[in-house]
DNA sequence: GGACGCAATGTGAACGCTAACACTATGGGC
DNA sequence: GCCCATAGTGTTAGCGTTCACATTGCGTCC
């Protein structure tokens, strides 16, 4: 209203020169434009989304965690949104069960998000997408492959089979894997991936040695591993997990990548500087970040939902964990 | 209105029972809040908000990064968040300067955010404290020290001293420092605990040797140090520049901890498994969380700024990167 | 027994914005 | 010269809450 009066229009003029509506004097626009400047207004966002019913906010829910998958997407969102005038609410769940995602989605319902944004690597997570209303723009991160709905993944099967790929193209007979926990859709598409390159390669499938995310978890595997002299090639579903291999390897007097080569997943920032530099797989968070608020904007402005789904393709990061496997006797 | 109607009573006393408000009758209140299950009404926030001028949003400005102390801090306050009935909203910036500083803070509170939380590690972004309304809730996590602002903050100076302190009871006649870059207050804080360890002992002080918070830049002192083989312990000012200098003294040849003693700071989860495990210092990245927002709820509640700070203490974790010197000779 | 205080509830307005419609010029077609 | 379409602007109402004040009913005190 004061803008209004000083410019001298109605306020509903300066209302429409806030949102950039077509049927205004480029005059007006200036005045107003000036009133507004001149009185240092800012629009109250809380007015305005209680008279639209959308505010200007994305709501994430992500597992409470500091896996560096996860944590990598959430700060690349965050940046992402802020780009594109959007503000990120976090609702962070102690875990991925239904019920707490539940609640976090109503929270963000609550508080009328203009769209959502859900990672849910596991079952029970996704689960819980078929509950949300279908009129509120919807992306879930990391989700089931098999899904409908709006989906942006890190293709996690080409991940697996560049990797294999790779320790088979250097003469490795055979790859083992040390994979992710078994609920976790990462973990099954690197598994499918390590597998289709065994297949296609015509080698032998060894039994997946399954763990959880944890370097603690690579240690054990590594510490079996380490006694199979007969293994020289690994496929860690990830950095941390490869890490701890490492050390395992270490201590049992096997050298990397001489005696062993290991692959690992996510190019975490140190992994250049694990003994020795780690081969891995890099997924591209910001692309996904990016894909992610893509998506939502193009349901926020149709209004519909359009199934689509984008999987951003990982690279790998060559370094000195592979080698040629040595010749035996 | 429709609750109020279901329950047979006026929005305002519907209204009262959302708020916990003193006078209402049992009685009333049990049929209200039937009423309110019935129709499975949940309240509008926006209108909360424009009515009240205040949200339950608590923003939070932190920069756009992976970088294990903050987005430990972030993960830890988006949980206390929830568990208190606040929502967090990140506006992430990509530098800590002062423009897109200021700039995510006047989008916060354009929102009518009830608090502002500023993870503030270097100078240039405390300086936007001084701009931001005193009449908002505020505070600040790592900020300076020196400031008089709400203040929750890892007690650096303690943990650098408690690592130094460490190495010298171990019997080193002096330790080495890797810092972290030099205008953050983290870096200076564990600057400051190492100096005063040293001083304190009557031990030699050598040149802090800078560097950024990246294992690479970790790598590059653990090459100097390497050669100057008079060195048998150093302190790193976290757990990847540790990381890197032990690569670096993989690579020469110098054992840990047998011929150099070194300890970290952080306790990265995978730090247990770096090798050898590296000895740490861990902050209570949750008791931070825990301790801001109960700064902030005070603020919010009373609506005074009280000038307290908190400074959590960190613990040493003792692991096999740190044993006696050797005798020389 | 009447005045008073307080607990319980209701009423109307306000928060700052946008949606929907109403109005006023202006210009073009016949 | 009249009508109509349309661009530009104003007016009114409503979004769902809370606030401030008004009202009612009941118990207490002298």
């Amino acid at each position: 209203m004061d803008v209004a009066k000083l410019a001298g229009v109605s306020h509903q003029t300066v209302s429409r020169v806030l949102n950039d509506h077509p049927n205004v004097t480029e005059q007006t626009r200036l005045r107003v434009r000036a009133a507004i400047a001149e009185l240092g207004y800012r629009p109250n966002r809380a007015a305005r989304a209680l008279a639209t019913g959308k505010s200007q906010v994305i709501g994430v829910v992500a597992q409470n965690s500091t896996l560096y998958g996860p944590a990598s997407t959430l700060a690349a969102l965050a940046q992402a949104a802020t780009g594109s005038g959007f503000t990120i609410s976090v609702e962070s769940v102690r875990t991925l069960e239904r019920a707490p995602m539940h609640a976090a989605v109503s929270r963000h319902l609550d508080q009328r998000v203009a769209g959502l944004v859900v990672i849910a690597p596991v079952d029970s997570a996704n689960e819980v997408l078929d509950q949300i209303p279908s009129d509120i723009p919807l992306v879930c991160i990391d989700g089931d492959p098999q899904r409908s709905t709006e989906l942006v993944t890190v293709d996690q099967e080409a991940g697996g089979y560049a990797a294999t790929r790779h320790l088979l193209d250097k003469g490795h007979k055979t790859v083992w894997h040390v994979s992710g926990p078994e609920d976790w859709f990462d973990s099954r598409g690197r598994v499918a991936g390590w597998k289709r390159a065994l297949a296609e390669a015509g080698a032998e499938i060894p039994p997946v040695m399954a763990a959880d995310w944890s370097a603690a978890a690579g240690y054990h595997a590594g510490q079996v591993i380490a006694r199979m002299k007969e293994i020289t090639a690994v496929f860690a579903a990830n950095d941390h997990l490869a890490l701890g291999a490492l050390r395992a390897f270490h201590e049992h007097g096997r050298r990397v990548p001489e005696d062993i080569s290991i692959v690992g997943f996510d190019d975490v920032p140190e992994a250049e500087f694990y003994i020795p530099p780690l081969t891995t797989v890099r997924p591209d968070f910001e692309a996904v970040a990016a894909a992610t608020l893509e998506l939502l904007h193009d349901q926020i402005v149709s209004g519909t939902t359009e199934g689509q789904r984008r999987v951003i393709a990982p690279t790998l990061i060559t370094r000195q964990s592979v080698s040629a496997p040595r010749k035996r006797r």
